[in-house]
DNA sequence: TCAGGGAGTGACAGCGTTGTCAGGAAAGCG
DNA sequence: CGCTTTCCTGACAACGCTGTCACTCCCTGA
């Protein structure tokens, strides 16, 4: 900026007016600097104006998978409506581990983001001392965490549990079994214990079955076939997330058993595999929109208390929750 | 900083050295400032920092849509090698603009991040001049630009063609039609060039039937019925990407064609569809991390001439490449 | 004619760090 | 004992930008 104020015989200031386009400087003054920025290629430094205006017009998502497409969908979200207010968005990836997103954060901030979108590692989530010593706004996703109430955006596990046992329920399932992800998850817990008392709630005959992951098709495989023998035998499952679904599908398939099945999470491909899956559908798209609008609002001055968004979640469906009216032994293939 | 000085009875500098465990500091001056570091909360201003020492310890990742799987596991792995090596990500999406992508970049580089992973958006992608003055090193991914040599990792469209081609044959095809996306994409346009180029040269008879998208579904349901009812019918498809794989399984449950089917990119549960669809497999993650490693290579002063890196792809074979031994009309589901 | 005011411009400090260099104390050496 | 060396520490400038304030014109109206 030296330079170009220099060459164009002005002082820096007058540069950065003319790069940031403020008003104050005459015409023929503005074309001349102009056009030594763009004979000499001078590009404003972000990083000395971050410095001198605090405002660092970057926000950060820090999330277990980026691939995993719930968290994929999220940070899609997430980042276009950052782009439209002008601000970046520093992904990070925490691969689940407390100590490694403690670290992340650290790192975030220091860097001065503005605000943090965090879908929260570990089993026993809790607000960094640090993190929040530095001020910096923070929007929980997906799960929530312990001790001071937090902006938190959730979704209806309770609701979509319910939707789908009622739906399994109508169907004529009586024995309905529920395989949740790892119990570490927060998710994973709600869900089941949604299962548990709407299980209850309802009446459903037996004592309530829970299995609780990491499953492997394999392992869904054993459970499967075995309950399937029973002599009163399960005739469907509700599986816990969409990696619990793909496990199940494939066991399944291996072991050539049928049961009813709703899945939580949709997936692509949902509806083409036999028979279609019925699946509770959460919005991740929205989900992350919807922290990002939270997190701006507190960007931009909003000091209401914290709030915990619950979003509803929508059953589709499809072919999977209609058994046992085809319900039938397939021959495994080969 | 300056507090932490002033609590600590030392200048400022002897906190920097402190907070970068940098040499040649007394033990007990040492803990005093660590001590007061704790207590009133100091954090670093990376910032400042960076400012100072020219280097952001950031690269971005630019590309066309984050909730694309492909793109989405692209980033996973270059955000993962970024971490491993103290570095940020900064994810931004052109959406398929041009125009967008240019105003991305430019905010990119004025941020001064170390270096730029790009996935060019639009048909006639071309090093944008203040980019390519900036001296930011950049590596191209899934798709080349014209101009200058750049370094570049692409994945063997061809060489995935033919592989598929050749599975069909192998599997008594000779009718074969390739069903490519919007040929403003190059990838698209190379995968049907090579298609064009191998079904002359293996002497297929007929034209060879070649239809670019955007398809849908529907569109793809009108089209697949006429081929399979032509006099010589059409009795396999290869489709040059998963969305288009998408539409045409989505085409083929509803108009109850089956035909032989090899597509371009793996995608979840292909083993699960009716039949288990035969893919070309490219696999996102090796190239995203292949192209950051060429991207650091180049932070830590690699100047080899520019290069184009041409990642392997896999035919990963199912059921669906099999027909037409297994050929018959299904009747349409409901 | 002169005060008052607005428009255009520039000097300067400071954002929070760190690299450089210099200074002082302690230690080693002849 | 004086001199060099080593270790620890601090003063200061600079990274590139912008907010503040002051200054100089030139114009307006009395």
């Amino acid at each position: 900026m030296a330079d170009v104020a220099a060459e164009a015989h002005v002082s820096v200031k007058t540069v950065s007016r003319v790069v940031n386009r403020e008003p104050g400087v005459r015409r023929d003054t503005e074309q001349r600097v102009r056009g030594v920025i763009d004979r000499i290629g001078f590009m404003r430094h972000d990083g000395a104006r971050i410095l001198r205006q605090g405002r660092t017009q970057t926000i950060a998502l820090v999330v277990e998978d980026l691939a995993n497409p719930f968290y994929s969908q999220i940070s899609a979200a997430v980042e276009r409506e950052a782009r439209i207010r002008q601000h970046q968005l520093i992904t990070a990836s925490a691969e689940g581990s407390p100590t490694r997103e403690r670290v992340v954060l650290e790192g975030l901030i220091n860097r001065r983001v503005d605000g943090l979108v965090v879908v929260p590692a570990g089993e026993q989530p809790v607000v960094d001392p640090t993190v929040s010593a530095s001020g910096t706004p923070i929007v929980y996703v997906d799960r929530p965490v312990r001790g001071e109430p937090c902006d938190t955006v959730i979704s209806d596990n309770p609701g979509g549990v319910r939707s789908a046992v009622e739906h399994l329920v109508a169907n004529g399932h009586r024995r309905i079994a529920f395989l949740g992800d790892d119990a570490e998850f927060w998710t994973a817990r709600q869900r089941r214990e949604a299962f548990v008392g709407i299980h209850d709630a309802l009446g459903l005959p037996g004592d309530t079955r829970v299995v609780m992951g990491p499953h492997t098709a394999d392992s869904l495989a054993t459970r499967l076939s075995a309950w399937s023998r029973e002599r009163t035998p399960v005739t469907a499952v509700i599986t816990g997330n969409n990696r619990v679904t793909l496990a199940a599908l494939h066991a399944m398939r291996a072991v050539g058993v049928e049961m009813g099945l709703v899945g939580y999470d949709d997936f692509e491909l949902a509806d083409l595999v036999e028979p279609a899956v019925t699946v509770v559908h959460q919005d991740p798209a929205s989900i992350g929109q919807k922290a990002v609008l939270q997190l701006f609002a507190r960007l931009l001055g909003d000091e209401s208390p914290a709030q915990t968004v619950v979003m509803p979640t929508r059953l589709i469906v499809r072919e999977s929750g209609r058994l046992p009216a085809t319900a039938r032994l397939r021959k495994a293939l080969p």
